[in-house]
DNA sequence: TTTATATGTAAACAATGTTAACATAAGAGA
DNA sequence: TCTCTTATGTTAACATTGTTTACATATAAA
């Protein structure tokens, strides 16, 4: 070991990559600081000298779950070029394969444990640019333009996030063998969302077979 | 102290009834075993004659669980007396408001630290008296008669629990201030899970105003 | 060059679950 | 009743957690 390695340089930028990539792929409580201490070769206090404590940490690793959360979700929501029901299904298969592959990231992100850094960032109030606020943003449009039905659009919005919410939950936490069933589950999941939420004053465009299956049950 | 007090007759039972007690109203992490001795006035290590680890007491502890659990959920959804589309959403109701009120049983028994004791319990293979198998009997009865659509019952029945499960999660775990909108929540939640699951090949009868309103949109 | 600040280490804390060695009560068999 | 076994409790110690305190060293400012 050099002399010059007492000082490790970007120690926090380095304790922040290695907390960001463990999450994708162990569980959160098997993130200790003896992980991080170990992975830079720094004692276990060293992390005190960059962060308040674990948690300050483990918030930064939020949000940096967060921007990845929505930089996969939010732009198909926001993707102008797409039609408004193709935008709603792909975002759904996209938001529930993106919490089987990251299963950890995913329930640190929706978990209770740190809900109150969660209210800190998505802030609905504001139409800022994280997933919900797509959603609510996107479920305007479909009113707007009379696709889905005029209701109060933050509980429409909340009724759709919940089902992917709970359907994404069941798959990664283990209630009952569903993960093999996930693609079908994700397509009776949307049939129903549509059924419930859709307007039949406006004929709909649809650019995928399956979502036109779904909006025409007599073809 | 009595000398007697040595022995304390009935420890176990004293121990599953102060943990279950406390899960009640407090976190699952905030219960420790030094909680559990000072409540029975023993040792933090006397637990260790009666159950092989923490884990085996939090086993049991779900197990009453799922117990009460059932006990609050099932027997609406057997209950013959009543319309089907009633005992959906009189379960409904009575699935999300249990959750409110029991939000750390509510976690414990559905989150995934112990998804293998959960897997033992539902075992959904099996016609069991839980809540799922129940669900899944209500579905197959609602397939029978005409009222719902004839699509594979499991996959049916995995769509309906999970919108029901992401709600509860929503609310319970702070996500979003939407823990006061729950009741309408519900009712937005159970309309739309009736559009995507109800054939209308058949009059359907419900005594609930409510549920009648969702089924006649046009009166 | 001296001084202050930033960033590291080592040693110690209390709290956690857990185990090992020991103590005592209860019950069975003589 | 006496002894032996078993059941059930305690105390002391462990390793692992996150965290703090005192100390060490490299960097930067004066």
């Amino acid at each position: 070991m050099k002399k010059n390695d007492y000082h490790h340089g970007n120690l926090k930028e380095e304790f922040l990559k290695i907390a960001f990539e463990f999450i994708h792929k162990e569980d959160v409580d098997k993130l200790t600081l003896k992980v991080l201490s170990d992975a830079t070769g720094t004692s276990r206090s060293a992390i005190y000298r960059h962060f308040s404590s674990k948690d300050a940490l483990m918030e930064e690793i939020i949000r940096l779950g967060f921007e990845e959360f929505d930089s996969v979700t939010s732009p198909i929501l926001r993707d102008k070029e797409l039609p408004l029901v193709d935008r709603f299904y792909k975002t759904s298969k996209v938001y529930i394969n993106w919490a089987k592959e990251n299963p950890n990231l995913y329930r640190l992100l929706f978990g209770r444990k740190y809900a109150y850094i969660r209210e800190e960032i998505l802030s609905i109030k504001e139409e800022t640019c994280d997933a919900f606020g797509a959603l609510r943003y996107a479920v305007d449009e479909g009113q707007e333009k009379g696709i889905l039905k005029k209701e109060d659009s933050l509980k429409q919005s909340v009724v759709i996030w919940a089902s992917l919410h709970g359907l994404a939950s069941l798959i990664i936490d283990g209630f009952m063998d569903v993960a093999e069933l996930s693609d079908e589950l994700v397509n009776d999941m949307f049939r129903s969302l549509l059924a419930g939420c859709v307007s039949n004053k406006v004929k709909i465009i649809s650019t995928i077979p399956f979502v036109r299956g779904v909006l025409e049950p007599k073809g």
